[in-house]
DNA sequence: GAAGATTGAAACGTCAATCTTA
DNA sequence: TAAGATTGACGTTTCAATCTTC
Protein backbone atom coordinates (compact mmCIF):
# COMPACT_ATOMS: atom_id res chain seq x y z
CA UNK A 1 0.00 0.00 0.00
CA UNK A 2 1.42 3.14 0.58
CA UNK A 3 -2.10 2.94 -0.07
CA UNK A 4 -2.14 6.78 -0.78
CA UNK A 5 0.26 6.17 -3.80
CA UNK A 6 1.16 9.16 -1.97
CA UNK A 7 3.77 10.36 -4.10
CA UNK A 8 1.10 13.16 -4.99
CA UNK A 9 -2.02 13.67 -3.25
CA UNK A 10 -2.21 13.90 -7.13
CA UNK A 11 -4.52 16.95 -8.51
CA UNK A 12 -7.67 16.15 -6.97
CA UNK A 13 -9.77 13.77 -8.99
CA UNK A 14 -11.82 15.93 -11.60
CA UNK A 15 -15.23 14.52 -10.41
CA UNK A 16 -15.67 13.67 -6.90
CA UNK A 17 -12.26 13.67 -4.41
CA UNK A 18 -10.96 10.96 -3.45
CA UNK A 19 -10.49 10.28 0.55
CA UNK A 20 -6.81 9.99 1.14
CA UNK A 21 -5.35 8.42 4.77
CA UNK A 22 -4.87 10.37 7.40
CA UNK A 23 -0.97 10.18 8.64
CA UNK A 24 -1.65 7.65 11.35
CA UNK A 25 -3.81 5.83 9.27
CA UNK A 26 -1.35 5.70 6.46
CA UNK A 27 1.37 4.38 9.08
CA UNK A 28 -0.87 1.85 10.21
CA UNK A 29 -1.85 0.78 7.31
CA UNK A 30 1.79 0.55 6.27
CA UNK A 31 2.79 -1.89 9.44
CA UNK A 32 -1.02 -3.98 8.95
CA UNK A 33 0.32 -4.41 5.05
CA UNK A 34 3.35 -5.88 6.27
CA UNK A 35 1.75 -8.72 8.53
CA UNK A 36 -0.63 -9.40 5.78
CA UNK A 37 2.10 -10.46 3.66
CA UNK A 38 4.98 -11.61 6.27
CA UNK A 39 2.89 -13.46 8.94
CA UNK A 40 1.38 -15.76 6.81
CA UNK A 41 4.37 -16.38 4.75
CA UNK A 42 5.99 -17.76 7.92
CA UNK A 43 3.26 -19.39 9.58
CA UNK A 44 3.50 -21.52 6.17
CA UNK A 45 7.16 -22.05 5.96
CA UNK A 46 7.01 -23.31 10.02
CA UNK A 47 3.84 -25.96 9.52
CA UNK A 48 5.26 -26.91 6.09
CA UNK A 49 9.38 -27.15 7.71
CA UNK A 50 7.67 -29.16 10.89
CA UNK A 51 4.52 -31.29 9.97
CA UNK A 52 5.38 -31.40 6.04
CA UNK A 53 1.51 -29.43 5.88
CA UNK A 54 0.48 -25.91 5.10
CA UNK A 55 -1.18 -23.55 7.41
CA UNK A 56 -4.52 -24.02 5.25
CA UNK A 57 -4.77 -27.30 5.37
CA UNK A 58 -3.89 -27.96 9.22
CA UNK A 59 -6.66 -25.24 9.87
CA UNK A 60 -8.86 -27.76 7.87
CA UNK A 61 -7.77 -30.73 10.33
CA UNK A 62 -8.04 -28.30 13.48
CA UNK A 63 -11.46 -26.89 12.31
CA UNK A 64 -12.72 -30.84 12.09
CA UNK A 65 -11.46 -31.80 15.33
CA UNK A 66 -13.69 -29.77 17.35
CA UNK A 67 -16.20 -31.19 16.03
CA UNK A 68 -17.61 -33.87 18.62
CA UNK A 69 -18.19 -36.73 15.90
CA UNK A 70 -14.67 -35.24 14.06
CA UNK A 71 -17.26 -34.80 11.17
CA UNK A 72 -18.88 -31.67 8.76
CA UNK A 73 -20.44 -31.03 5.42
CA UNK A 74 -18.22 -28.79 2.86
CA UNK A 75 -20.33 -25.84 3.01
CA UNK A 76 -19.70 -25.29 6.56
CA UNK A 77 -15.77 -26.80 6.80
CA UNK A 78 -15.18 -23.65 3.93
CA UNK A 79 -17.20 -21.24 6.03
CA UNK A 80 -15.81 -21.73 8.89
CA UNK A 81 -11.68 -22.15 7.53
CA UNK A 82 -12.29 -18.38 6.31
CA UNK A 83 -12.07 -19.88 2.62
CA UNK A 84 -14.32 -20.53 -0.82
CA UNK A 85 -15.74 -24.00 -1.60
CA UNK A 86 -13.13 -24.65 -4.23
CA UNK A 87 -10.41 -23.78 -2.55
CA UNK A 88 -11.57 -26.24 0.32
CA UNK A 89 -12.27 -28.93 -1.86
CA UNK A 90 -9.05 -28.56 -3.58
CA UNK A 91 -7.31 -28.61 0.26
CA UNK A 92 -9.71 -31.77 1.53
CA UNK A 93 -8.33 -33.67 -1.92
CA UNK A 94 -4.74 -33.28 -0.73
CA UNK A 95 -5.66 -34.34 2.62
CA UNK A 96 -8.02 -37.26 1.21
CA UNK A 97 -4.50 -38.84 -0.81
CA UNK A 98 -2.78 -38.62 2.61
CA UNK A 99 -5.36 -40.42 4.65
CA UNK A 100 -6.11 -37.58 7.23
CA UNK A 101 -9.78 -37.14 5.96
CA UNK A 102 -12.25 -39.11 4.23
CA UNK A 103 -15.41 -38.03 2.23
CA UNK A 104 -19.08 -39.22 2.58
CA UNK A 105 -22.47 -38.32 0.53
CA UNK A 106 -24.55 -37.30 3.61
CA UNK A 107 -27.54 -40.07 3.63
CA UNK A 108 -30.78 -37.50 4.37
CA UNK A 109 -29.43 -35.09 1.26
CA UNK A 110 -27.56 -36.40 -1.00
CA UNK A 111 -26.67 -32.54 -2.05
CA UNK A 112 -23.92 -32.48 1.14
CA UNK A 113 -20.48 -34.02 1.18
CA UNK A 114 -19.49 -35.03 4.87
CA UNK A 115 -16.12 -34.13 5.56
CA UNK A 116 -14.34 -36.42 8.35
CA UNK A 117 -10.97 -36.34 10.24
CA UNK A 118 -9.85 -40.11 9.93
CA UNK A 119 -7.26 -41.69 13.51
CA UNK A 120 -5.04 -41.49 10.85
CA UNK A 121 -5.65 -37.43 10.48
CA UNK A 122 -6.57 -36.93 14.18
CA UNK A 123 -3.24 -38.45 15.23
CA UNK A 124 -1.41 -36.60 12.74
CA UNK A 125 -2.58 -33.06 14.03
CA UNK A 126 -2.18 -34.28 17.78
CA UNK A 127 1.62 -34.25 16.56
CA UNK A 128 1.79 -30.88 14.79
CA UNK A 129 -0.07 -28.64 17.29
CA UNK A 130 1.99 -28.15 20.45
CA UNK A 131 4.90 -26.99 17.30
CA UNK A 132 2.09 -25.30 16.06
CA UNK A 133 0.91 -23.18 19.17
CA UNK A 134 4.42 -22.49 19.92
CA UNK A 135 5.21 -20.74 16.79
CA UNK A 136 2.19 -18.84 16.91
CA UNK A 137 2.82 -17.65 20.96
CA UNK A 138 6.57 -17.10 19.62
CA UNK A 139 5.23 -14.93 16.61
CA UNK A 140 2.13 -13.00 17.69
CA UNK A 141 1.35 -13.38 21.03
CA UNK A 142 4.77 -13.55 23.54
CA UNK A 143 5.08 -9.65 22.66
CA UNK A 144 1.30 -8.73 23.17
CA UNK A 145 -0.18 -7.80 26.82
CA UNK A 146 -3.19 -8.72 27.86
CA UNK A 147 -4.79 -5.16 27.19
CA UNK A 148 -3.71 -5.66 23.65
CA UNK A 149 -4.84 -9.14 22.90
CA UNK A 150 -8.29 -7.62 23.66
CA UNK A 151 -7.76 -4.69 21.47
CA UNK A 152 -6.05 -6.76 18.24
CA UNK A 153 -10.05 -9.11 19.03
CA UNK A 154 -12.03 -5.66 18.89
CA UNK A 155 -10.07 -4.56 15.94
CA UNK A 156 -10.30 -8.00 13.73
CA UNK A 157 -13.76 -8.66 14.31
CA UNK A 158 -14.38 -5.01 13.33
CA UNK A 159 -12.46 -5.64 10.15
CA UNK A 160 -14.29 -8.94 9.43
CA UNK A 161 -17.89 -7.17 10.36
CA UNK A 162 -16.71 -5.18 7.46
CA UNK A 163 -15.85 -7.19 4.84
CA UNK A 164 -19.22 -9.14 5.29
CA UNK A 165 -21.62 -6.55 5.32
CA UNK A 166 -19.73 -4.63 2.93
CA UNK A 167 -20.12 -7.81 0.19
CA UNK A 168 -16.39 -8.43 -0.12
CA UNK A 169 -17.20 -12.25 1.51
CA UNK A 170 -18.05 -14.23 1.16
CA UNK A 171 -16.28 -15.30 -2.26
CA UNK A 172 -18.47 -16.77 -5.16
CA UNK A 173 -20.13 -19.95 -5.13
CA UNK A 174 -20.49 -19.92 -1.20
CA UNK A 175 -23.66 -21.08 -0.12
CA UNK A 176 -25.36 -18.85 2.94
CA UNK A 177 -23.74 -21.03 5.99
CA UNK A 178 -26.35 -23.19 7.75
CA UNK A 179 -27.78 -21.48 11.15
CA UNK A 180 -25.94 -19.64 13.37
CA UNK A 181 -22.71 -20.05 11.99
CA UNK A 182 -22.45 -16.20 9.96
CA UNK A 183 -19.72 -14.20 9.47
CA UNK A 184 -16.35 -14.86 10.88
CA UNK A 185 -15.32 -18.13 12.37
CA UNK A 186 -15.63 -16.52 15.15
CA UNK A 187 -15.60 -19.13 18.52
CA UNK B 1 -5.38 -22.28 13.65
CA UNK B 2 -8.21 -22.50 16.80
CA UNK B 3 -4.28 -23.19 17.43
CA UNK B 4 -4.63 -24.97 20.43
CA UNK B 5 -6.50 -27.77 17.99
CA UNK B 6 -8.03 -27.61 21.46
CA UNK B 7 -10.47 -30.80 21.51
CA UNK B 8 -8.40 -31.67 24.18
CA UNK B 9 -5.34 -29.66 25.91
CA UNK B 10 -4.18 -33.98 25.47
CA UNK B 11 -2.81 -35.74 27.12
CA UNK B 12 0.83 -33.26 27.91
CA UNK B 13 4.02 -34.25 25.58
CA UNK B 14 5.84 -36.82 27.36
CA UNK B 15 8.99 -34.44 26.99
CA UNK B 16 8.02 -30.84 27.29
CA UNK B 17 4.65 -29.24 28.34
CA UNK B 18 3.24 -27.08 24.99
CA UNK B 19 1.49 -24.33 26.19
CA UNK B 20 -1.40 -23.97 25.05
CA UNK B 21 -3.47 -20.49 24.27
CA UNK B 22 -5.04 -18.75 26.98
CA UNK B 23 -8.70 -18.24 25.76
CA UNK B 24 -8.21 -14.65 25.21
CA UNK B 25 -5.49 -15.12 23.43
CA UNK B 26 -7.35 -18.25 21.61
CA UNK B 27 -10.36 -16.12 21.17
CA UNK B 28 -8.13 -13.08 19.03
CA UNK B 29 -6.19 -15.80 17.13
CA UNK B 30 -9.60 -17.24 15.50
CA UNK B 31 -9.85 -13.33 14.54
CA UNK B 32 -6.84 -12.56 13.17
CA UNK B 33 -6.88 -15.59 11.13
CA UNK B 34 -9.89 -14.45 9.57
CA UNK B 35 -8.41 -11.03 8.82
CA UNK B 36 -5.40 -12.89 7.32
CA UNK B 37 -7.33 -14.76 4.79
CA UNK B 38 -10.25 -13.03 4.05
CA UNK B 39 -8.49 -9.40 3.96
CA UNK B 40 -5.82 -10.33 1.12
CA UNK B 41 -8.42 -12.35 -0.69
CA UNK B 42 -11.00 -8.85 -0.65
CA UNK B 43 -7.87 -6.51 -1.37
CA UNK B 44 -6.80 -8.45 -4.41
CA UNK B 45 -10.34 -8.93 -5.81
CA UNK B 46 -11.66 -5.56 -5.29
CA UNK B 47 -8.23 -4.45 -7.22
CA UNK B 48 -8.21 -6.64 -9.68
CA UNK B 49 -11.69 -5.59 -10.92
CA UNK B 50 -11.07 -2.17 -10.29
CA UNK B 51 -7.74 -2.09 -12.17
CA UNK B 52 -7.11 -5.24 -13.31
CA UNK B 53 -4.42 -5.61 -11.27
CA UNK B 54 -3.24 -7.91 -8.40
CA UNK B 55 -2.32 -6.13 -4.73
CA UNK B 56 1.17 -7.31 -4.53
CA UNK B 57 1.47 -5.74 -7.96
CA UNK B 58 0.08 -2.49 -7.07
CA UNK B 59 2.35 -2.40 -3.62
CA UNK B 60 5.26 -2.66 -6.29
CA UNK B 61 3.72 0.38 -8.54
CA UNK B 62 3.15 2.36 -5.60
CA UNK B 63 6.61 1.80 -3.89
CA UNK B 64 8.43 2.97 -7.07
CA UNK B 65 6.00 5.82 -7.11
CA UNK B 66 7.60 7.36 -3.59
CA UNK B 67 11.27 7.44 -4.89
CA UNK B 68 11.87 10.81 -6.50
CA UNK B 69 13.24 9.13 -9.71
CA UNK B 70 10.63 6.70 -9.21
CA UNK B 71 13.54 4.08 -9.53
CA UNK B 72 14.90 1.88 -7.49
CA UNK B 73 17.39 -1.50 -6.84
CA UNK B 74 15.69 -4.76 -6.98
CA UNK B 75 16.41 -5.47 -3.83
CA UNK B 76 15.25 -2.46 -1.92
CA UNK B 77 12.08 -3.22 -3.66
CA UNK B 78 11.88 -6.74 -2.28
CA UNK B 79 12.20 -5.43 0.82
CA UNK B 80 9.89 -2.64 1.18
CA UNK B 81 7.46 -4.70 -0.95
CA UNK B 82 7.74 -7.38 2.17
CA UNK B 83 8.31 -9.94 -0.35
CA UNK B 84 10.98 -12.23 -1.56
CA UNK B 85 13.71 -11.42 -4.41
CA UNK B 86 12.29 -14.05 -6.05
CA UNK B 87 8.51 -12.93 -5.92
CA UNK B 88 9.40 -9.51 -6.56
CA UNK B 89 11.15 -11.06 -9.82
CA UNK B 90 8.08 -12.77 -11.33
CA UNK B 91 6.19 -9.18 -10.69
CA UNK B 92 8.40 -6.93 -11.89
CA UNK B 93 8.29 -9.39 -15.18
CA UNK B 94 5.02 -8.95 -15.67
CA UNK B 95 4.68 -5.28 -14.90
CA UNK B 96 7.18 -4.98 -17.46
CA UNK B 97 4.78 -7.01 -20.00
CA UNK B 98 2.40 -4.34 -19.40
CA UNK B 99 4.32 -1.27 -19.74
CA UNK B 100 4.52 -0.28 -16.66
CA UNK B 101 7.72 -0.56 -15.05
CA UNK B 102 11.11 -1.05 -16.70
CA UNK B 103 14.84 -2.74 -15.65
CA UNK B 104 18.31 -1.26 -16.32
CA UNK B 105 21.53 -2.26 -14.83
CA UNK B 106 22.88 -0.09 -12.76
CA UNK B 107 25.86 1.77 -14.40
CA UNK B 108 27.95 1.71 -11.38
CA UNK B 109 27.44 -1.78 -10.45
CA UNK B 110 26.32 -4.32 -12.86
CA UNK B 111 24.94 -6.75 -10.72
CA UNK B 112 22.15 -4.19 -9.66
CA UNK B 113 19.21 -3.57 -11.50
CA UNK B 114 17.66 -0.32 -10.95
CA UNK B 115 13.34 -1.00 -11.69
CA UNK B 116 11.86 2.28 -12.67
CA UNK B 117 8.21 2.87 -12.98
CA UNK B 118 7.65 4.38 -16.47
CA UNK B 119 5.28 7.39 -17.49
CA UNK B 120 2.61 4.49 -18.30
CA UNK B 121 3.02 3.13 -15.17
CA UNK B 122 2.99 6.02 -13.22
CA UNK B 123 -0.46 7.11 -15.12
CA UNK B 124 -1.76 3.69 -14.39
CA UNK B 125 -1.28 4.38 -10.68
CA UNK B 126 -2.86 7.90 -10.61
CA UNK B 127 -6.39 6.36 -11.88
CA UNK B 128 -6.04 3.40 -9.81
CA UNK B 129 -5.24 5.01 -6.59
CA UNK B 130 -8.13 6.59 -5.77
CA UNK B 131 -10.55 3.48 -6.02
CA UNK B 132 -8.16 1.34 -3.75
CA UNK B 133 -7.48 3.86 -1.50
CA UNK B 134 -11.69 4.28 -1.30
CA UNK B 135 -11.59 0.52 -0.76
CA UNK B 136 -8.92 0.29 2.17
CA UNK B 137 -10.94 3.32 4.09
CA UNK B 138 -13.89 1.32 3.80
CA UNK B 139 -12.90 -2.12 5.01
CA UNK B 140 -10.67 -1.14 6.83
CA UNK B 141 -10.24 2.66 8.89
CA UNK B 142 -13.94 3.49 8.56
CA UNK B 143 -14.91 1.24 11.36
CA UNK B 144 -11.72 1.92 13.47
CA UNK B 145 -10.89 5.20 16.19
CA UNK B 146 -8.53 7.43 16.05
CA UNK B 147 -7.25 5.05 19.36
CA UNK B 148 -8.06 1.78 17.84
CA UNK B 149 -5.78 3.05 14.61
CA UNK B 150 -3.06 3.79 16.71
CA UNK B 151 -3.44 0.48 18.83
CA UNK B 152 -3.23 -1.70 15.27
CA UNK B 153 -0.17 -0.23 14.49
CA UNK B 154 1.42 -1.02 17.48
CA UNK B 155 0.03 -4.52 17.32
CA UNK B 156 1.64 -4.95 13.81
CA UNK B 157 5.10 -3.10 14.52
CA UNK B 158 5.07 -6.07 17.66
CA UNK B 159 4.25 -8.47 15.69
CA UNK B 160 6.54 -7.72 12.54
CA UNK B 161 9.21 -7.26 14.52
CA UNK B 162 9.17 -10.64 16.81
CA UNK B 163 8.64 -12.10 12.92
CA UNK B 164 12.57 -10.34 12.08
CA UNK B 165 14.29 -10.81 15.31
CA UNK B 166 13.03 -14.45 15.59
CA UNK B 167 14.50 -15.62 11.49
CA UNK B 168 10.85 -16.08 10.33
CA UNK B 169 12.03 -13.09 8.11
CA UNK B 170 13.07 -12.51 6.02
CA UNK B 171 12.58 -15.48 3.07
CA UNK B 172 15.88 -17.45 1.79
CA UNK B 173 17.77 -15.81 -1.04
CA UNK B 174 17.12 -11.86 0.52
CA UNK B 175 20.36 -10.03 1.10
CA UNK B 176 20.50 -7.59 3.87
CA UNK B 177 18.64 -4.41 3.37
CA UNK B 178 20.70 -1.40 2.19
CA UNK B 179 21.05 1.35 5.02
CA UNK B 180 18.65 1.91 7.56
CA UNK B 181 15.84 0.09 5.75
CA UNK B 182 15.85 -2.77 8.03
CA UNK B 183 12.61 -4.85 9.07
CA UNK B 184 9.27 -3.40 8.16
CA UNK B 185 8.72 -1.00 5.06
CA UNK B 186 7.13 0.93 8.16
CA UNK B 187 7.58 4.67 7.09
C1' DG C 1 -33.98 -24.78 -11.97
C1' DA C 2 -31.40 -24.06 -7.77
C1' DA C 3 -28.20 -25.72 -4.12
C1' DG C 4 -24.02 -28.03 -3.07
C1' DA C 5 -19.90 -29.51 -4.59
C1' DT C 6 -16.21 -30.59 -7.91
C1' DT C 7 -13.04 -30.02 -11.86
C1' DG C 8 -9.50 -28.14 -15.00
C1' DA C 9 -7.04 -24.44 -16.78
C1' DA C 10 -4.72 -20.24 -15.90
C1' DA C 11 -2.31 -17.17 -12.63
C1' DC C 12 0.62 -16.68 -8.85
C1' DG C 13 4.12 -17.92 -5.15
C1' DT C 14 7.94 -20.81 -3.56
C1' DC C 15 12.01 -23.24 -3.77
C1' DA C 16 16.28 -24.71 -5.61
C1' DA C 17 19.34 -24.15 -9.32
C1' DT C 18 21.56 -21.02 -12.36
C1' DC C 19 23.54 -16.93 -14.35
C1' DT C 20 26.24 -12.69 -14.19
C1' DT C 21 29.13 -9.26 -12.27
C1' DA C 22 32.41 -7.84 -8.77
C1' DT D 1 33.66 -17.10 -4.49
C1' DA D 2 30.20 -14.08 -2.97
C1' DA D 3 26.38 -10.79 -3.98
C1' DG D 4 22.47 -9.76 -6.67
C1' DA D 5 19.16 -11.26 -9.54
C1' DT D 6 16.68 -14.47 -12.59
C1' DT D 7 14.64 -18.80 -14.23
C1' DG D 8 11.87 -23.02 -14.43
C1' DA D 9 9.50 -26.55 -12.26
C1' DC D 10 6.20 -27.49 -8.98
C1' DG D 11 2.40 -26.67 -5.71
C1' DT D 12 -1.53 -23.86 -4.52
C1' DT D 13 -5.42 -20.55 -5.40
C1' DT D 14 -8.79 -18.60 -8.34
C1' DC D 15 -12.29 -18.45 -11.64
C1' DA D 16 -15.60 -20.27 -14.63
C1' DA D 17 -17.76 -24.29 -16.20
C1' DT D 18 -19.72 -28.59 -14.99
C1' DC D 19 -21.90 -32.30 -12.47
C1' DT D 20 -25.25 -34.20 -9.29
C1' DT D 21 -29.03 -34.18 -6.26
C1' DC D 22 -33.07 -32.02 -4.71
Amino acid sequence: MRVQETPHKPRRQESNEPRWLRPDQEEAWISLTGVLLKLPFALDADLRQQAGIGHFEYLILSVLSERGDHTMPMGDLATLANSSPSRTSHAVSRLEAKGWVGRQQDALNGRFMLVRLTEDGFAFLQSAAPGHVATVQELVFDSLDVEQVKQLDGIAKSILSRLHSHGHWPPPGTRPPSGKDSGAASA
